[in-house]
DNA sequence: AGCTATTAATAAGC
DNA sequence: TGCTTATTAATAGCT
């Protein structure tokens, strides 16, 4: 209901899919607190973010509703004696979970390529697209971290070569040009800045560049 | 949104309560459903009517959230205590478990690129490393259930080239053309192997390489 | 239970 | 996160 309409399909991009979150509950809640006062219904609301945030709205108690709703849906087994029900209860919990943690651990197989076989070319094509996308915002971020370091190792190489430049200053009897020559290739920007560059994929040579980068190993 | 607006408190007319109540719920829970889609949250959603019927709508399992909802919430309250041990260890169990499905949880959320942010360097490499390996095995395994599906496509298609000409030679009397016409259009190599052609990413035209390897030779 | 004239929600963009 | 605007979606009042 906005400049386009929008498939009901999660988000992918995390950034958007907040935004939506945020005006999308703020409806939500308006909408669940409107039926409770026009209609003089109870209403309880529980909602957790992807990332494990609980919200909540209630027209009246919480804990209230929820224990009407208790009393509601178990009409399956009322007349089972508390403890056996419990338990029941508390097994059929962990059984959901335990799928819940079988299903998120056979994805996780998939993305890493195993298990493939019962997959068909569609599901194959969306992994892909999924892969893909993961593995290019991770060598993105990679790559800032990369830089990161380099520009602080930068800072700290400049900090002590001014030093040394002022410890030459003060002794101008002992010889510095090895000094010198080592102080100025670690901070040439241009040979550090297309190491950095890695072609990415296939062939990561990245280790190798990172001991070349972060070696700090001067005096 | 309507006609005319409504003010937000209880509607007098028990007629017009009931059929608000109807409609507005219907567009509650929808808009519930929606954001536990679109942004992959947890959604749990509990309806008393004024006349006490319950409607009730979970994004996953409505027990499962409350009790989420419970563990978020009750800092505060621990009031049972009676089947201490065996509850006890009922209830570790569970938390291990919910532990591990949020573990596996970031883990998905980390390979498709999202909150990368508090990722080391190392880390970040081995996700490119396993990312790729998926992604390589991921192709390899559409580009197979292709090569499968274009084989079966062509032998279907030698069979029905077959019967059809076992067919013409029943029938001497019988115009063919047309039939010739649609047949060898069905079964012509480069129509299948273009329709297969769902462009899935950047640049890998795996597709065209299919079929030269592959094609059966019929006839 | 359908049908519209309206209002409300919201997707994109800043 | 908040504001603005072009659009879509929800729905109030009728039938």
């Amino acid at each position: 209901m906005a400049r386009e309409r929008r498939e009901i399909r999660r988000i992918e991009s995390a950034a958007a899919r907040q935004v939506t979150f945020s005006k999308r509950r703020r409806g939500l809640f308006k909408k669940a607190e409107e039926l409770g006062v026009l209609c003089d219904a109870d209403v309880a609301l529980v909602v957790f973010s992807a990332t494990g945030k609980l919200s909540q709205f209630a027209s009246s108690s919480m804990d209230e509703i929820i224990d009407k709703y208790s009393a509601h849906s178990k009409n399956l087994g009322k007349s089972q004696e508390k403890p056996a029900l419990d338990l029941n209860v508390e097994h059929s919990k962990y059984n959901s979970l335990n799928e819940k943690l079988a299903e998120a651990s056979l994805h996780l197989r998939h993305m890493r390529g195993e298990e493939l076989g019962g997959l068909s070319v569609g599901e194959l094509q969306q992994m892909e697209k999924d892969l893909e996308t993961g593995l290019q915002r991770v060598l993105c971020t990679k790559d800032q971290q990369f830089m990161q370091q380099i520009s602080d190792l930068q800072q700290k190489g400049t900090q002590l070569a001014e030093e040394n430049m002022r410890l030459r200053n003060q002794m101008p009897q002992v010889p510095t040009a090895g000094m010198m020559a080592i102080t100025e290739d670690v901070l040439s920007s241009e040979s550090v800045m297309t190491a950095v560059h890695s072609g990415s994929s296939q062939d990561n040579d990245d280790g190798s560049d990172i001991s070349l980068k972060l070696a700090l190993p001067w005096k």
